[in-house]
DNA sequence: ATGCATCGCGCG
DNA sequence: AAAGCGCGCGATGCAT
């Protein structure tokens, strides 16, 4: 059973659908107050709820302390079915732009309250929108599509993120104030009271001031950092750190030691405590579906840069633990399932750079995981691009699905991930550069850029298919992960609030954190090898190639790896 | 005063 | 070792 939520200036309404799509009698009309007890009584009957968007109506729910077990998020579905090459001859990727193009959660648009004048700058994103409709659009397209399998797997690992997305807003991740504090002294020295430097940074300033032998000294500006030591007769040519590197000289220790503490001081200083930790949690904004690839975003505090200097203030509240664990080598092992490389699963039995030295292929497990780096991301230069030939040979099936994905994106082409989320189509300035190359006469100038702007995107394109699936690997694991959380917790229906049940806190691409009581942790480490296993499954069928995740039940996030 | 581009660096 | 992919964010400096 599908309950599509409806919200109008009239109220909620909610209208009840049988798996067909077909209405189950008249729809219920609600008020705000009434819906958390309405869905809390109806959820008992497991039904997919269908709504706009999650943000819009989940934190709410959370709030008064009821969790959904699955749903569908129709501006999520919708962005992938828009541009997916499985459903480009639905009725819906065929509509003109409407609301559901909008380019933000529809949570973020501001409600006009009683405005006289409505001022109204984007019609077609602002336009109402009838999920009842647009459910039925969607439910179309999938039908129709050429793998509706894949596409509907995508729409409800999709979805399942974006209820895990506010689910981890609301738990927040554990951060201890004092412990970060402490951390802060420990390398940057005691708070300081006004704006003046930090007492280690200032220490540090003064070191490069003397061997510079000027007080004319600014590490905060790289413009003026790059002149001062050229002042000095350093021959750089940036102050990037690891140029900065190869220079032979005694201001190059501290200034790097500057850098480093005072990008700390910046980014996850005293500042970012002040703003982005209360009441012992930090709550980013996660977005599902935020880079093009698939992969997450998140907004507010950096949450998905949180540096390996400051995660030990990442505690586990008493009696509880942190179960942090990540996917080991996942891209090269989506890349070995995608093109079904048979050697390369081989290789993968075990650790995939290892088992790539076994095969012959390169030397060292070094060699072996800049090679596959170097695969992924289009590398032409350097290591990477030297090791690609023997990469080559030893796997020929897996580079070839890479190689015809960059050839695809060169010629402005789309590319799809297993699952089916499409790549964009590059801009009109891309096609303009393109063919005003490709007019006879063209200058070798103009040639020569419109050649690496194409050999640019077939990198994004050839990279794309492997993040956007493994992307989509994790976005099952997850979706697994959580609905065996939740019965790990104790027995359905037994009530009990999502933060009193092991929970997931965190995500970062390939890796995830779990908050549990102590005494599950060993359960929930069970259910994450099984939950990883099933995602492979999943998205790959019966293909031999393993997903192994390490695992570590530690009381604070400092001390995982 | 405010917006935007660039640099640089954190994460995967 | 620093090339090749995807992000967010803060500081700076220039343009409006």
């Amino acid at each position: 059973m599908y309950v599509v939520l409806t919200r109008s200036t009239r109220g909620i309404t909610a209208l009840r659908l049988d798996d067909a799509g077909s209405p189950l009698g008249e729809s219920d009309s609600l008020t705000e107050t009434e819906l958390p007890a309405f869905v809390a009584r109806l959820e008992r009957e497991r039904p997919r709820w269908v709504w706009d968007d999650s943000t819009r109506w989940y934190p709410a729910l959370l709030a008064a302390g009821v969790r959904v077990e699955r749903c569908v998020d129709l501006r999520l579905s919708h962005q992938i079915l828009r541009g997916s090459e499985l459903t480009a001859t639905s009725a819906l990727a065929n509509a003109p732009l409407g609301p559901w193009d909008a380019a933000t959660p529809l949570a973020e648009k501001p409600r006009p309250e009683g405005a006289l004048f409505d001022f109204d700058p984007d019609p077609v994103a602002d336009a109402p929108t009838d999920p009842v409709a647009e459910f039925a659009l969607q439910r179309e397209a999938v039908a129709t599509a050429a793998e509706p399998g894949r596409i509907g797997l995508l729409l409800a690992a999709e979805s399942a993120g974006g209820l895990i997305a506010c689910e981890m807003k609301s738990a927040g991740l554990p951060v201890r104030a004092e412990v970060h504090e402490r951390l802060l002294a420990d390398l940057l020295g005691e708070r300081p009271r006004g704006f003046e430097r930090p007492a280690r940074l200032e220490a540090l300033l003064d070191r490069m001031r003397t061997i510079l032998g000027t007080h004319d000294v600014n590490p905060d500006s790289p413009a003026e950092l790059l002149k001062a030591l050229r002042r000095s007769g350093l021959q750089a040519a940036s102050t990037r750190s690891w140029e900065l590197e190869q220079i032979d000289h005694p201001v190059i220790a501290p200034l790097l030691e500057y850098k480093k503490l005072s990008r700390l001081q910046n980014a996850n200083g005293w500042n970012w405590l002040d703003t982005w930790v209360a009441d012992g949690r930090f709550r980013p904004d996660y977005v599902p579906g935020g880079a093009a690839t698939g992969r997450w975003g998140a907004s507010g505090g950096g949450a998905l840069q949180l540096p390996k200097q400051v995660r030990g203030a990442v505690v586990a509240d008493p009696g509880w633990k942190l179960v942090v664990a990540d996917a080991a080598q996942l891209e090269p092992r989506v890349l070995s399932a995608l093109s079904a490389d048979r050697r390369m699963a081989e290789a993968g039995r075990g650790d995939l750079y290892e088992g790539i030295v076994a095969s012959g292929a390169v030397k060292t497990r070094a060699e072996a995981k800049v090679a596959m780096l170097g695969a992924m991301y289009g590398a032409t230069a350097g290591d990477g691009g030297r090791l690609m030939p023997a990469l080559t040979r030893a796997f020929p099936q897996a580079i070839a699905l890479v190689e015809q994905a960059a050839r695809t994106g060169e010629r402005g082409g789309i590319v799809s991930t297993r699952l089916g989320r499409s790549s964009p189509l590059p801009g009109e300035e891309w096609r303009e550069l393109q063919e005003g190359a490709s007019v006879p006469g063209a200058s070798e100038g103009l040639r020569g850029a419109a050649r690496s702007q194409s050999r640019g995107w077939g990198r994004f394109t050839r990279n794309f298919i492997v993040q956007g699936t493994a992307a989509e690997w994790a976005l099952c694991w997850m979706a697994g992960l959580r609905g065996r959380l939740w019965n790990l917790g104790g027995a359905d229906g037994g009530g009990g609030r999502l933060a009193d049940r092991p929970h997931l806190v965190f995500f970062l691409h390939d890796e995830v954190i779990v908050h549990t009581p102590a005494e599950l942790a060993d359960s929930v480490v069970a259910e994450l090898r099984s939950a990883a296993s099933e995602a492979g499954r999943l998205i790959f069928g019966a293909l031999p190639v393993e997903f192994p995740i390490t695992t570590a039940v530690v009381d604070d996030y400092g001390q995982a790896k």
